[in-house]
DNA sequence: TTGTAGGCGTTATCAA
DNA sequence: TTGATAACGCCTACAA
């Protein structure tokens, strides 16, 4: 069945009644509901939602905007992100709308989202240092959350973020506790928000320690595996190359694995490894997949935990503005106590030496 | 400027004018329509896409439904399949809808969409051998283009598919001309229609060159670096391990040559590596980023073939209806003729002998 | 508890 | 070339 009038001429009832059974309104009697509600399943009727979005002004759509740049890249972890958005709107009634748009045509976008009025509400992606989404989203009137947070204003919008400071603060810890020195990072794009927090958590890790923050031990790059490969390279040129590693991605991960086994280095033997870990499902590193040890804090969820945040904020509910997630250590085998392996590639420059 | 009424009041026309003139209605004289359209930007005025749709009775949207099921996952190739599609949709003025659903959900999903007019066209991903949505779809009159195609009823519907069955048959011919006897597959899933093609391919090149199809060396599985690996440990175990490995994706490849590697066997010296590359952006395989030899299709470009020929047909425009694309052979320093290398982990299980 | 009537912002059909 | 006016299909005061 087509349209609402129609299902109305055939039960004899008026479109109101009708509109107002399907929709849970309580002043309709049970009997009436309850036939309503059989006829419209029985004749496949359906409210046309372009009706119903201009009726109520809510389009009950989520815009996702997704800046295609370097290297025509989406990025990876966004995938997952998806998967845990997707399933609370599909649970809770809404559209995801994705727009893939050069990044000079962001911000258009979402001025022109907002005034053709084709979504209720913004995900942010990806904030860089100093964003001017939120500002603009603020002035634009468009419900929104970040998933992640910048470094300036972080205090006047609502973000689900990982305490990416202290995951990778105590990544370095650990690494430490270890005894190593030589600790290496493979960060993501530093002018990325969460890029910039690891980064701290790692540097401030060091320095409690009383281990001197080393430039050539830090790269910055996409979370991507070729980058891993040749940071990892770059490190293993060094005269003193580090003993263990620090990963932003379990992408970058495999590249970084991937050149240190070119040096017979092995995880857990010759080199230790440690990532952050989103639990990327086509990666499935698992409880146990890859032995690795990680940081651990699953992207789903984060993508869960914006949606439903961000459709609380559009219905009027109470919400709370912001949600901190914790990564967790777990070891694995591809970190061990340091001790320069037999083998090593710097063995054969400066012979092994305690300490 | 809100709404086409405010507009024409304040260029003191009517709303039938402003809509013509910005719709580009030739009744229209050239002086108003300028003024129309200069009014327009300077009160940032666009029309309400609701209103727009209701009166019209096109949404101007392309839905995209994610079963998600085996592990949760969200295919990883989905991303730039998506970056192709979405650059289209952006450049033609449609909105991308994806609907992320438990898999049972799926048909129920279809009729959802068509019912409430929520979307134009579909675009299906990924079918199987038997796939039942070409027929439902067009039964519900919602028009559609596959990524991909049946075996059974290839010629019933619109689609955009890779020539799968020959990239492989090539390539296996690759490695047979390099005196390979021992090829492995790894290949996908293979209720998937496009692993079934592929298979054939492989197993045609096989026979034709007077091998026997050896079930121990064809192994199929989600495209993913786990299982990558996992097959390449079972057929390094066997007791004549493959020379050649043909991999389904580049995923799958970083799996099958980190299995390799523990066994020091290197891409190109110890084993002769070829893999099926979909140019995924995040692993950035490159004109020679990883040195591979591979089949190379970009699934970028499918996705773009697929949301032009899906705009096209819903416009009424004339189509090709069926694309096939084929996957180009690049040679790269992973694949080399056959001689056991020294090393080689099938060496100490049997002295190396000639063919 | 049900119905009537008006409005949501466009586009499309007629007249003028 | 322009303008009334009626859809489009639904929701929602307000009235009964």
């Amino acid at each position: 069945m087509a349209n609402l009038k129609q299902l109305s001429e055939k039960l004899g009832l008026s479109q109101t009644t009708i509109s107002r059974a399907l929709n849970g309104y309580p002043e309709v009697s049970e009997a009436t509901r309850r036939r309503v509600i059989e006829a419209a399943r029985e004749h496949d009727y359906e409210p046309n939602s372009s009706a119903r979005r201009l009726a109520t002004g809510k389009s009950r759509t989520i815009g996702h905007v997704v800046p295609i740049s370097h290297h025509d890249m989406i990025n990876p972890h966004f995938t997952d992100f998806i998967a845990g958005a997707g399933a609370v709107y599909n649970r809770r009634g809404y559209d995801m709308l994705i727009s893939v748009v050069d990044s000079a045509q962001e911000a258009a976008t979402y001025r022109a989202l907002k005034r053709n009025g084709r979504v209720d509400g913004i995900i942010v992606h990806a904030p860089i240092v100093r964003d001017p989404r939120p500002a603009m989203l603020r002035k634009l009137g468009l419900p929104f959350v970040v998933h992640g947070r910048t470094l300036d204003d972080e205090a006047s919008y609502a973000w689900v973020d990982v305490n990416n400071c202290r995951a990778f603060r105590e990544a370095t810890q650990h690494l430490i506790g270890l005894g190593h020195r030589r600790i290496a990072l493979v960060n993501g794009l530093e002018h990325m928000a969460f890029a910039q927090r690891r980064r701290e958590g790692y540097e401030s890790a060091l320095r409690e320690a009383g281990i001197a923050v080393d430039g050539t031990l830090m790269s910055s790059d996409e979370m991507i595996e070729p980058a891993g490969y040749e940071a990892m390279r770059r490190f293993l040129a060094l005269a003193e190359p580090p003993t263990a590693v620090l990963c932003a991605s379990a992408l970058s991960a495999l590249g970084v694995m991937g050149a240190a086994r070119e040096d017979n280095l092995l995880p857990g033997t010759g080199i230790s490894i440690i990532c952050y870990d989103d639990c990327l499902s086509f990666l499935d590193i698992g409880p146990d997949g890859m032995g690795l040890t990680v940081m651990r804090s699953a992207i789903r969820e984060a993508g869960e935990h914006c949606a439903s945040m961000l459709i609380d904020r559009i219905e009027g509910r109470q919400t709370a503005g912001r949600i901190l997630l914790e990564a967790k250590l777990i070891e694995g085998r591809s970190t061990a106590r340091c001790r320069p392996a037999p083998g090593r590639r710097a063995a054969h420059k400066a012979p092994a030496t305690p300490g």
